[in-house]
DNA sequence: CAGGATTTCCTACACGTGTAGGGTAACCTC
DNA sequence: GAGGTTACCCTACACGTGTAGGAAATCCTG
């Protein structure tokens, strides 16, 4: 029997190396397809090649294989997300430039992740890309105010401290992600990136002003 | 057999009301001492005495019979949400003390709300709660913007337009709840209103910017 | 209260889940 | 390459899910 909770990517063996790949590759297709809720452990294994059994020897469940299926893609998304600007600037072009590749990147995979943040889709993975936000707003906001670059935080924990202001606005950038994918994407990533940005940008300000 | 998909409360029939209200009791008990996904549909009908095929009879699955059974509450909880003060009233106290109920009410019944919201919890649920939410929050914003005063939304049902400041707010709001249920609640409502209420004033304040 | 209509319960079935043990083949290390 | 290690696969089992049909009890209606 394979040990469990073997410490992620670079996996030694390359037997694992090429299960995780291909239980990955399989996992995406499938979500693609149907509703991750109907997609059964046996219909991953044989798309990627591999025994049921074999699965169980590296993952829990679908969920869990979903984390880690898709923090790749995940943290690209969260590459994506504007910082705060130095201060009031309306138009602020850039920044509404990373939202509108947020939410490119969104629709490229609409299916992934309609699947995936809809109400058919994971709690556990939802929670997960919360804490992902949250960490990433945490280190924009003490950077806008401290000037530091933080140490660009590697595939660190994503030990979030108890940020309020953090969680608020990483919840609300689900929320309309989830709510935009579940439509169908009826407006385009301009316009959601225009729509989005003034309300993001109120909440850098609070959290700027609270800090100090 | 029975026909499925009885819309819902004032149902004529005595039977249905009390295996409705028992299935409802039952799974607010469970889902107290456990996580939801560990509850199964045997769990509840029996702690409801009911037999399996009736709950059959009557729900699709869990998550179904949680959204019904919790839609009172979290309709008292949404009751709860502060409307947008008139412009910049910086205290606030109104508002700060209509958050701090909210958080209350999230605290007394934590075991339950932490097991909906959380990793564990239902997506669908979430999903649900989050439409509702958005829908209150259209809701207060044209109101404030218009002064009407709406008619009351009765048990209307949740049709949210597409409206992104609302989905916004409403996401961020559950994204707090959840990350504040998970780490046990460690500050008391009183200090989650103050730390959130400027935050969800900001939003206010910008959407009404925006409606003019 | 009789009537018919519904709800509830029982049984049964095909599947999916999660766990366990052990044989075989592939891998890494020396 | 020979070594031990470890991943992979197979089999099997106990349980939960979701569906179906039909018997019996309960209910609303007149």
């Amino acid at each position: 029997m394979a040990t469990i909770r073997d410490s992620t990517p670079p996996s030694g063996d390359r037997r694992v190396r090429r299960t995780h790949a291909a239980l990955a590759s399989a996992l995406i297709q499938l979500v693609e397809e149907q509703d991750l809720s109907r997609i059964s452990i046996a219909d991953v294994a044989e798309r990627a090649g591999v025994s049921r059994s074999t699965f169980y020897d590296h993952y829990r469940d679908v969920h869990e294989l979903a984390e880690t299926a898709c923090t790749a893609m995940i943290d690209g998304l969260i590459g994506s997300l504007p910082a705060p600007g130095p201060d009031s600037a309306d138009p602020a072009p850039e920044a509404t430039q990373s939202l509108e590749a947020f939410f490119t990147s969104l629709a490229q995979h609409a299916g992934l992740y309609r699947a995936l943040l809809g109400p058919q889709g994971s709690a556990r993975l939802v929670d997960h890309i919360r804490r992902r936000i949250a960490a990433a707003v945490h280190d924009h906001i003490h950077q806008a105010v401290s000037g530091d670059d933080l140490p660009e935080r590697a595939g660190s924990p994503p030990d979030t401290p108890h940020d309020v202001p953090a969680v608020f606005t990483a919840g609300a950038l689900i929320g309309v992600a989830a709510d935009w994918l579940q439509r169908g994407c009826p407006r385009s990533p301009a316009e959601m990136a225009t729509l989005t940005w003034p309300l993001l940008s109120a909440l850098y300000h609070v959290d700027a002003g609270t800090l100090t």
